[in-house]
DNA sequence: CTCATTAATCGTATATTGACGATTGACGAT
DNA sequence: ATCGTCAATCGTCAATATACGATTAATGAG
């Protein structure tokens, strides 16, 4: 995604206008939850209010291994935050990146 | 996708959780403006009412083809429809598909 | 009818995603 | 220090997504 992307809309001669990042900001938001398991996982969180990897796990018919990288990719949007718990990692909803895709999402 | 997923969502048609297929319809919704330039095209729609797939094309600064494809991509999410007119294909926002999405994600 | 225009579709190349088992690293308990 | 547990990461494979040029189908104009 990263290089033609990028590419692409740098090389719009109308460049200027804000919405394009905005456009791309509001992608990414959406792109994270255009997956079925990572819409689970949000809701879970929200739900539960904090949630324990392993939990999650349980809850999912899906490998430890694809939970993780389901999880670093609602990470990586904003959308979740982990911290580190003795052995074990809990996870929370990122309220900021939740307002910020709700927002988006509702100013359409 | 393998197995393992489509097993999991099928293998319930009806009889588990409904919030299986809501959180697979929200992806689907999710998905289909998970990318910029359906972003792009999506504000377009809204903001001009109705628009003739051309002049999307002359917004964007991708291909033809490209932007058809994007288009269609939008319309099964159900996010647009379009009609025929004459020799040129009108598009506009589908109210029903982007009231759906606002609700889905503001009732996160 | 022929031509130009418009948009969908085809074919294709490349990139990204999604899934999993295996491995690794970090930690607490013994 | 060793062990068991938990979660991230690696490596890999299949599937999907993205982009484009070329082609096709539909329509209106001449």
């Amino acid at each position: 995604m990263p290089a033609s992307q990028k590419t692409a809309s740098k090389s719009a001669p109308k460049a200027a206008r804000p919405s394009r990042s905005v456009d791309t900001d509001m992608a990414r938001l959406a792109k994270a939850i255009g997956h079925p398991a990572r819409v689970a996982i949000l809701k879970l969180l929200i739900a539960r209010g904090e949630c324990v990897c392993g939990a999650i796990v349980d809850e999912l018919p899906l490998a430890q291994a694809t939970v993780s990288q389901h999880l670093k990719v609602l990470k990586e949007a904003g959308l979740v935050q982990g911290e580190i718990d003795g052995p074990r990692v809990c996870y929370c909803v990122n309220p900021a990146g939740v307002r910020r895709l709700k927002e988006l999402i509702g100013g359409l």
